[in-house]
DNA sequence: ACGGTTACTTTCCAGATTGGAAAATAGCGT
DNA sequence: ACGCTATTTTCCAATCTGGAAAGTAACCGT
């Protein structure tokens, strides 16, 4: 098992899933979707930014700089790695408590 | 989504999914196992315990006491539980993204 | 019964995280 | 240049995780 600390905390977990489903987001819509606050969230993406899983970029929109997150390349195979490895420790608790795979 | 803090950190989520898939298990599989010293996974399992999500158990085993660690019926609903919501999470993903289901 | 040993448990402590509030900064329209 | 909006950084408190080491308990051999 190999579990990405940088990934695994609830917040990183959700921005991450947002990000896998789109190629990029507003940083207002992580941030109502995670429910943290503005420099919680901007730490959180900077955190992953420098790991390389995620690209901050500005762009205008609406008169106004906003700003974009997109999950790089690396930043989908962490990610993806990590749900596997999660659905490995699934896995195994289900095939031995089936009602584990169905939430009981 | 409904992480659970209680069992989200990831010795947690060892000791839940390695108990889920038994009836009980020793306290030295589980060090073993998640890689933690004694110390730290006897406040793991104590934390769990607390909670009403295992329950800690002495038993005589080779003619020494032994600690037998099991999931409580609430514990393994919990766990049930946070598999799912990371299992939604995951969903959501793959959806928008297969490669990210089967591990890029 | 006493001492050593095994098996945890608790205490002590350091370091890393996470989170929010508030101050600082950046880009734009006016 | 100024004000407003959108982040970002700083400051700080609280919580967590982890290991080492001391403490406790039960049992074996003598």
């Amino acid at each position: 098992m190999s579990l990405d600390s940088v990934i695994h905390p609830p917040a990183r977990l959700q921005i991450a899933a947002l990000l896998a489903t789109v190629t990029d987001a507003e940083f207002a819509l992580l941030r109502e979707t995670t429910g943290v606050s503005d420099s919680v969230l901007s730490k959180h993406i900077k955190a992953m930014e420098e790991v390389g899983y995620l690209r901050i970029r500005k762009a205008p929109a609406g008169g106004k700089t906003r700003t974009w997150l997109a999950l790089t390349p690396l930043g989908r195979s962490a990610f993806a790695a990590h749900v596997k490895a999660l659905q490995a420790l699934a896995a195994a608790a289900a095939a031995a408590a089936p009602e584990v795979a169905k939430a009981g």
